[in-house]
DNA sequence: AATTTGATTTGATAGATATCAAATTATAGC
DNA sequence: GCTATAATTTGATATCTATCAAATCAAATT
């Protein structure tokens, strides 16, 4: 009934690793290995307040790794050897809806085209590789796949963008958007009939 | 020549929980998981100020999450792989020697003590179990092993301790530190002869 | 050399967390 | 019922951490 924590979100996790980020709740987890322990007993192994020793407790319960009983007077705590047992990778590996790949990759291009597209004109040439990548996949999109060009058309597509067409058009070379034959250009991928 | 973190202490395993719990820093490895990343794009992708995020990269490098190589411009950082494939129980706990069994034992052990038998005379019986086990154990300890004790004899030693031996030897015997058989008495573990 | 670009460092500040004392609650023994 | 004991909750406070702006650094392009 209850989601295991793998399934759930980026704040479950967090939650998660930071019960696990303290010197005092690592110990507690430590001496919950042996045997089921109460809080006044931890209090005074590791010499803190009551009112402490129980704010780590229920951090640990909350994300899991404790529970705790009743008996007697005592509030007993043992391990749950559950999200023990998994990698570290499996706890820190969201899952795949939880961050869309495309999305991601999309804030960088996003702010490169606006940073060098911003009005649908090209403002400059990026001179970084990984930048110009990213303007020139937005520019060979002005071509339909599997038609050939000439010289003279890509220019005028190009022009529209940057008056260096000359330029533009070797990158779409070089960076593999595009292929030559003859003095004739295609968008890379369908080959078009000669 | 590194020491493995397993290898380390208890600040290293908290560091490197501390480190894991931070929603960004978790979609940060996230992210590294598919390609390495350098901090410009994060800072797109995560909307946060680079040196925000160069904060992250280096909590995540410290703990040996991320490696870092330079690349043009760029620091990329990628995942290593080293701690996220263990088993989340092998990083909680600690070395042997890191929090020795007996003498966490002894800390709750001494306060019971301390409270009851302050200057080796019992200020009163504890009634709850736990503690009554404590301060019997440490009054077992009157008695040598592998020798019977008349029940005078038994009254003798535990008057020293307090007035209500009845109680006091009813108590060894319940909680199985001492046997009795016809009139006699011996500490529990070694039989003596008839 | 001067400029651009990404990364880091340095303060400064807001926000989160740990800690304890005191008050409150829950349970067991008298 | 009252008392004793362990646990929890509630403030209050001190410490730690995340965040960003500004300054500095390092690498690469002009």
């Amino acid at each position: 009934m209850s989601k295991s924590i793998v399934e759930e979100n980026l704040e479950a996790r967090t939650e998660l690793f930071k019960a696990l980020g303290h010197p005092a709740r690592l110990l507690i987890l430590n001496l919950a290995r042996t045997q089921p322990r109460h809080g006044e007993e931890l209090a005074a192994i590791l010499n803190l307040n009551p009112a402490t020793i129980s704010h780590h407790l229920t951090k640990l319960a909350e994300v899991g790794l404790l529970t705790a009983r009743k008996d007697q007077y005592y509030h007993t705590y043992s391990l749950v050897d559950d999200l023990l047992q998994k990698p570290l990778a499996e706890l820190v590996q969201l899952p795949q809806p939880g961050l869309p790949a495309a999305v991601a990759e999309d804030a960088y291009r996003t702010k490169v085209l606006k940073t060098f597209l911003p009005h649908g004109r090209l403002k400059q040439i990026p001179a970084q590789l990984k930048k110009r990548q990213i303007v020139l996949e937005k520019l060979v999109e002005e071509f339909e796949s599997g038609r050939r060009y000439t010289e003279l058309e890509v220019n005028q597509v190009l022009l529209e963008f940057h008056e260096d067409v000359a330029t533009l058009r070797r990158g779409l070379i070089e960076h593999k958007l595009m292929q030559r034959e003859k003095g004739t250009y295609w968008r890379n991928g369908a080959t078009p009939a000669a």
